[in-house]
DNA sequence: ACTAAATAGGATTAAATTATCCGAAATGAA
DNA sequence: TTCATTTCGGATAATTTAATCCTATTTAGT
């Protein structure tokens, strides 16, 4: 409802990544796509991503694979793997799609969207990987099924 | 970032229809896709399944054009609206994407999420086509640029 | 009856998103 | 050195969503 697919794989991926880091473990593609139900080659396009972005850290050769930081994971917070992978967030955007919808000129759906709109982006501003790779961790939540 | 085009298209037409309705004119499909600033022939195809849906009503020939009555608006409600375009409402959906996740079994972002979603599933539920249309109606809101 | 204006609906195209494939490059270990 | 294993990167395919085009049908007015 919120975030497109290739955003559900690559969170879920960077959980993963992060949950075995604490482990002092590194992960491989393959290890990733079965452990998070994704399919690989495509959740591989999105880790080259989080890559690039400086969120995950990749080992290249035989030994090779993904891993994150104890203290990195704790600053990265969900709207850096959003955009990272989908882009820029536009804040504005309007629910009815309007261009210019604001508390001025709101749309007819304007005011009761803009609370939920605020939890939205107040929640993926203040979650962090490490907050959720330690509930896996911890047994609390799960990545796949 | 909840709605589909065509929802926010489908949305806005419907709130115009309706505005046009409580001042006892019907409008044809020109005048809704200029009025609402919205590609004409898609959004007619929008129109069409609403139309079906029996959320809007249509008359065809010269004079014609779409209109909703004043006791059915008060009645639709944005998840009627949002479900006649898309289809039937997920709302079991994870946000992370897992196939089930529930309080038992949730992922790591679930219980961040399930407000948001409990807030997001009240206001489409909660909100009539009737009220969009006469805060549009009384100036209080627009449906363009 | 004719015409103009309107919705209905099928076929098609365009664009964005999701997904796969394969060869190149890197690297640890035999 | 050679090999197996891994990430990287480009090309391409499939699917979904968005959008257009054209013809048929309906209907009020002349």
């Amino acid at each position: 409802m919120i975030f497109s697919k290739a955003c559900e794989y690559g969170i879920r991926a960077a959980i993963y990544v992060a949950q075995k880091s604490i482990n002092h473990e590194r992960c491989s593609m393959k290890d990733i796509s079965k452990e998070i139900d994704s399919p690989e080659a495509f959740t591989a396009k999105i880790l080259q991503k989080l890559v690039k972005a400086g969120i995950i850290k990749s080992v290249k050769g035989a030994t090779g694979g993904f891993e994150v930081g104890l203290k990195e994971m704790k600053k990265i917070k969900l709207t850096d793997i959003v955009i990272a992978i989908d882009g820029e967030i536009d804040e504005k955007k309007c629910v009815l799609g309007l261009k210019k919808c604001s508390e001025d000129q709101p749309c007819p759906a304007h005011n009761k969207y803009k609370f939920i709109k605020k939890d939205v982006l107040s929640m993926i501003h203040n979650t962090s990987l490490s907050e959720m790779s330690n509930s896996v961790d911890a047994g609390l939540s799960c990545l796949k099924i």
